[in-house]
DNA sequence: GCCAACCGATTGCAATTTGCAACTGGTTGC
DNA sequence: GCAACCAGTTGCAAATTGCAATCGGTTGGC
């Protein structure tokens, strides 16, 4: 780890935490996928990153103030990754990433649902899911009413899922 | 170039286009630097990249339609690197990440102001610049109205840059 | 017409990063 | 006690990055 930055341009700097082809997909999946433990966001990954690369960002996510690691008490090896508020706040990129990607990229239907509704729901949404992940992640109060932002979106995304594979 | 993706998912999609340390660099001089140039981005750019990364680079981002190249008339070996209306509109993910560095990363004051007032002008004002940039880049027609947004954020900068620096 | 400065790249090469596969030392449940 | 699971680590090859020098061509000044 070593900190000299390039250039002390906020966008320069953002890039040079997250800027790689991995660190926000682990973000992703621990955002909407709720992984949490290793094992998790090493074998249900949709794009398959290897235990090694997977090893170094969390390191280099923790050292950032992106994620915290802490026991988990029902394993002695399992460790419980969060993220803090910072990297809940990584939200909005991600959302107009995915914006992006679905109005220009060959995306997926399954996959592309949620960034349909996402972006759909516009900033406002975007808020009420990052309350939500400050619930499971820091632990917050959950005031429980109706379904969750998370909830719809993985209820969606499994709609269009099973219906393109009836299996 | 080969077009073997690793997942349908649109926020994989768009770092496998522009997740690198550089393309978004290149993008970020192209809008608020107003680099149209080879030697402009090469030379003028903050970070100091090199030219044979900025050659491939800027060959990916046409080849991904997010640019456009054509021949500048005033000089045969110029060209000129245009925005195309998918490039522009990565300007809020450019936006979102300005805000995020600048609240949580160790910007400088100077290459701050930037991220700052566009942060705070919000969605609306990013849709302003996006205007803007479509008829510096596209070649529609401008209305005049007042300073523009480019113009507004590149005063800022410059009254913060002299003001630290006042050689 | 000549030459220096500039133009958009390209090349060779070393250093770093990535990615795969196998493996480690340990824990848990049956 | 043993198979399955756990979070990583290690060795090594391949790909990417980054630097410096260079290329062939264009332009402006004289």
């Amino acid at each position: 780890m070593t900190d000299d930055r390039r250039s002390g341009c906020p966008i320069n700097l953002t890039l040079e935490v997250v800027g790689d082809k991995w660190s926000l997909l682990i973000i992703r999946d621990m955002m909407f996928g709720n992984r949490r433990h290793f094992r998790e966001l090493l074998t249900k990954s949709e794009e398959g990153i290897s235990s090694n690369i997977l090893a170094d960002r969390l390191k280099t996510l923790l050292e950032a103030g992106i994620i915290t690691r802490e026991d988990d008490p029902s394993h002695k090896q399992k460790g419980i990754y969060s993220l803090t508020e910072q990297g809940i706040e990584l939200l909005p990129i991600l959302a107009q990433m995915a914006a992006w990607g679905y109005k220009y990229l060959p995306v997926s239907e399954e996959l592309g649902i949620r960034a349909r509704l996402l972006s759909e729901g516009g900033p406002k949404m975007w808020a009420e899911f990052m309350d939500e992940l400050r619930q499971t992640h820091l632990g917050h109060v959950r005031r429980k009413k109706g379904l969750s932002v998370g909830e719809r979106l993985q209820a969606a995304y499994e709609r269009v899922a099973k219906r393109n594979d009836p299996a």
